[in-house]
DNA sequence: ATAATCTCTCTAGCAACTAGAGGTACAAGA
DNA sequence: TCTTGTACCTCTAGTTGCTAGAGAGATTAT
């Protein structure tokens, strides 16, 4: 039996995110010791693996949680697995996209900043009005941290 | 002068987003009419603007405010927002990389799904253990809405 | 005058965690 | 055995950038 420490080294999951986990239900709760602490089989080990990977990939816990439920179920079909993973390459198509689009937006107003001041600044003037814009990027919410 | 519906309109940021952004101090606190309502004026409409077209390129707020706390001095050297504008850039660049490791991992992945049962889906296996994968996927977080 | 549409404030919720407080359990060394 | 130090417990609140809703007041059009 692991502890949950030991369980998070071997899954590579801290560990508020496998109690948070627990918490929403995408980790059974687990058995305790006589002194309260969560005590875990290589069963938890392996679908805690499973879901670190998938959200490495991308997959939103909603879509993770439909992915066990099948994976309980093995003798069932597989097209709603199919199904799911290319939703999520087309959403991560849609995404590269969108980020190529931003990308070359960025480069282009780094390379007219001539080193000046802020009043000739053409990143602040191109993003003080979209007319100087060549592409018509969408929303993309984006985190610089990270 | 404008109200906050038409303010919206203008710079296509919905209502309770400008009240979110005077809240939170990256818009200043609007002049109100004789019944407590915002009135703008174009000033606002510009900075509005300003901010939507930084989100849209993916700035995070904190990047806006000080990139229009700069533009608020604009006798000052621009070396600074240059400084934003590449960070941004690298930021998108290394989500773009990262994302496109992604789309051949779950590419391969949905290629090798003969269509058959759960038991024998690629997808379920390739997610369940990191053996499978060709790539070092990274963390990449991932909405699938949108 | 009245109806329809805005607008107001306030609170709570989303995803997917992370951080911290204050307290308990357990393993190893003296 | 005792003590020390780490790991663990629960609980609450914070993060980012909004969005949704309730219940009430303001404006505008007819």
């Amino acid at each position: 039996m692991l502890s949950i420490g030991k369980l998070s080294e071997a899954a590579g999951v801290k560990v508020p995110t496998i109690r948070y986990y627990e918490q929403i239900g995408i980790l059974p709760a687990a058995e305790r010791s006589t002194g309260n602490q969560r005590l875990y089989t290589s069963t938890t080990s392996d679908r805690l693996s499973f879901i670190r990977h998938a959200r490495d990939l991308g997959f939103p816990l909603d879509a993770i949680r439909d992915l066990l439920a099948m994976s309980d179920r093995p003798d069932q079909p597989c097209a709603a697995v199919d199904s799911i993973a290319r939703t999520q390459l087309a959403a991560v198509e849609g995404r590269i996209a969108r980020l190529m689009a931003l990308k070359s937006e960025l480069e282009r107003m780094i390379a007219q900043c001539a080193g000046g001041c802020v009043a000739d600044c053409r990143v602040i003037e191109c993003l003080g009005s979209h007319a100087h814009c060549s592409t018509d990027h969408g929303r993309e919410r984006t985190v610089l941290s990270e």
